[in-house]
DNA sequence: CATTTCAGTGGACAGTTGTTCACTCAGTTG
DNA sequence: CAACTGAGTGAACAACTGTCCACTGAAATG
C-alpha cells in the first residue's frame, strides 16, 4: 500500500520517469471523474471520494489540481478539444457530397456512442452549478461554432446558395444555430434509455429534419 | 424560537387555519430553495442548509417532502406550469400580428426579466444530476411543445402558409425546434452579465434573426 | 369540553466532507 | 555518489451531512 498504488500497477507499466507518472495519475483523475459523473453533477462530486476511487490519497489530489472545479475545466478541454478536432477531421474527409447533413448527423451519432460520458459531462454542466466550467465551455462551442462558420464559407454547400454574400453576423448566426441544435440533440439522445432503438431513430430522425428546416432557411435567406 | 418560528412571522399573517399554515411552509420551502439555487445545482443543495435557511428544524422537511428530489420535482411543476399559463395568456391576448415571433421574443424577455430565477432553475437542471426533476421538466416542455404546435395549426401565422396541410409529426418537430431555441435563447441571456444591457441586446437580436429563418424555411416546407 | 391529529421540536447517531501538516522515499540532477 | 525535488502518505482537525426517535402543543374534530 505504499509507492505502488492501484492506479500504478494496473495500467500502463513500466515508465517510471517521473513526469509520466504524474501525467498518468492526473489522467487517472479525469478519467475517474468522467466515470463517477455518468449520472451526477460536477458540484456534488467530492474531493475525498474521487481521490478514494482512484486509489489515491485525498491530499495527493492537490499536487494536480488546486480544487474540483480545475479538474473540471480541464476535463472540458479534454472532452471538447479532443471532439473538435475528430470533427474538423471527418469535415476535411468527405470533400464535398450531397447530403452534408444527414451524413454529419450519423457522424455525431457514431461519436455519441463511443464517447458517451464525454458529451452527457459537456450537456449536464453547459448550464451546471460551476461558473468557470462553465465558461469554459462556452469558449469551446463559440471556438466550434467559428470553425463551422469558417468551414461554411470555406466550401460551397449545393442547398445554401451564394453564403459568401452573407454579413458576417449572419453567418455567425446560422453557425451558433447548428452548433446549439446538435448539442441539444445529443443532450436529448444521451437522456433515453439506452436499450431502445426505436426512439433513438425517432429523435434523429427529428433532429434531421429540424437540420433540413434550418438548411432550408438558409436557403432564402435574408427572405 | 418555538411555534412562530421566522417564516410565519414576516409572511402573509394572521391565518392560523392548519391546512393554510402547512401551506405557507411547503411554499417557503421551494422559495428558498430557488433563492439558494440561484448559482449552485440541485444535487449540491442540502436539506440541512435549505431548512436552517427557511427557519425550521431538519426532520420538519420530511412533514412536506420525502426527499430533495422530490422538491425539485414540485419545484418544476410550479416554474413551468406558472409560465405555460402566463405564455398561454399572452398568445390569446394578441390576436393576429404581423411581427408574431420578435413580439413573443420581447415577451420572452419581459418574463425572463421578472422571473430570472425560474428560468435559470430549468435551464440548469434540464440535464443535470437528478434524474426524476430531468423527466419532469422533459415533461413539462413536451407539453409546451404540443400546445404550441396546436396554437400554430389554429391561428393562421402570415409567414408559414399551408400549414395546415403538414404532416402531424412536422409541426411537432417545428414546435419542438421553436421551443428547444427558446430555453437554449434564456439560458444563454441568464449567463451574461447582468448589467451588459449592449451583449444582451445582441444575443437577442441573433436570437431573433434565428427564429426568422426557422420561420423562412417553414414558409418553404418540405422544400 | 375531551380527544385526536400532525407540523414542528431538539437531541443524538454514524458518516462524510475539505484542508492542514510533517513525513517518506523513488527519480532527477549536479 | 551525494543532494535535492516533489508525488504520494497518513493522521488529525472542525464542520458538515441525512435520518432516526420520542416529544410538544395548538388547531381540528365530534
Amino acid at each position: 500500500m505504499h509507492v505502488d498504488s492501484v492506479h500504478r500497477c494496473l495500467l500502463s507499466d513500466v515508465p517510471h520517469t517521473r513526469v509520466e507518472q504524474k501525467a498518468h495519475t492526473r489522467q487517472a483523475l479525469l478519467d475517474t471523474a468522467l466515470r463517477l459523473l455518468e449520472d451526477r453533477s460536477l458540484d456534488s462530486l467530492g474531493l475525498r471520494e474521487l481521490t478514494r476511487e482512484v486509489g489515491i490519497v485525498p491530499t495527493a489530489f492537490y499536487r494536480h489540481f488546486p480544487d474540483v472545479a480545475s479538474l473540471g475545466v480541464a476535463l472540458v478541454e479534454q472532452c471538447l478539444g479532443g471532439l473538435r478536432t475528430a470533427v474538423r477531421a471527418v469535415r476535411d474527409g468527405i470533400a464535398d457530397s450531397d447530403a452534408v447533413i444527414s451524413r454529419s448527423l450519423s457522424v455525431l451519432v457514431a461519436q455519441l456512442h463511443e464517447r458517451r460520458e464525454h458529451f452527457r459531462f459537456i450537456a449536464r454542466e453547459r448550464h451546471g452549478g460551476v461558473a468557470p466550467v462553465r465558461r469554459a465551455i462556452r469558449e469551446q462551442l463559440d471556438l466550434s461554432a467559428a470553425e463551422l462558420a469558417t468551414d461554411l464559407l470555406t466550401r460551397r454547400l449545393p442547398h445554401v446558395t451564394a453564403l459568401e454574400r452573407w454579413e458576417a453576423q449572419d453567418v455567425r448566426m446560422l453557425a451558433t444555430l447548428i452548433v446549439d441544435h446538435v448539442v441539444q440533440t445529443a443532450a436529448a439522445l444521451l437522456e433515453l434509455p439506452p436499450g431502445d432503438e426505436a426512439a433513438a431513430s425517432d429523435t434523429i430522425d427529428m433532429a434531421d429534419r429540424q437540420l433540413r428546416l434550418i438548411a432550408l432557411g438558409s436557403r432564402h435567406w435574408p427572405g
